[in-house]
DNA sequence: TAAATGCATCAATATATCTTGATATATAAA
DNA sequence: TTTATATATCAAGATATATTGATGCATTTA
């Protein structure tokens, strides 16, 4: 019961929602990519990927000091159909924004 | 995307969680027979109810002065998915118990 | 080694949700 | 027509969740 109030908890919210349908729109990626997509406090993002991380819909790797997200795979059947429901709201996403530091570091 | 949330919401309580699969397992029941399965007090009961049906999981028919609540028949691809994922869960349901007057006075 | 960057977490506040007891409404019985 | 029954709703308090700004930690660069 309690991972299933998990699951569904995580979904009960507009901005994870949003965040789920941008990761499975553009795959992986990291928090301040999001961060500036979403232009949300870093802090904010932060705590909602944990949430949907530990509701086992994300999936983090860490590269240096970059923590990538993307859609956990494979994902269960009721995941999945939340993910494909999502997939049908009308949701105005923002434009895909990268300010990172780096490629023009590298 | 409320109505989204509106259905997830829904999910996201223990109690109604509960309400769902008894509902599932058993049919058509009426208010009080649900109060006296559940020994939950009548408030609580209903507003749960309601909760569940205005997120289009339930259907109430009324008659007399008794309110039978059903799973609400079709129901889309989610929510039969959310339904089929509670009915993995190892829940301890109540067994059913009728204490109207239903009976004894008809 | 010092400074900067990316990310996570904490503490405080704001907001939403749940529970309870009281009250309201409608139907049926006496 | 008075009373009892079934259900819904309201108001108040308790609990949970979200947001923000501050802080901490690890990694990388200078």
């Amino acid at each position: 019961m309690e991972i299933f109030l998990q699951t569904v908890g995580a979904l009960n919210d507009e901005t994870r929602v949003r965040l789920l349908r941008f990761l499975d729109l553009h795959g992986r990626m990291c928090v301040c990519e999001l961060e500036a997509s979403f232009d949300m406090i870093q802090s904010r993002l932060s705590r909602h990927l944990k949430i949907l991380k530990d509701a086992g819909f994300l999936r983090v790797e860490r590269e240096g000091r970059w923590a990538y997200y993307s859609i956990r795979s494979p994902l269960d059947a009721f995941r999945q159909a939340a993910l494909a429901e999502i997939a049908t709201l009308p949701l105005a996403l923002p434009q895909r924004t990268s300010s990172c530091n780096k490629e023009s570091i590298q």
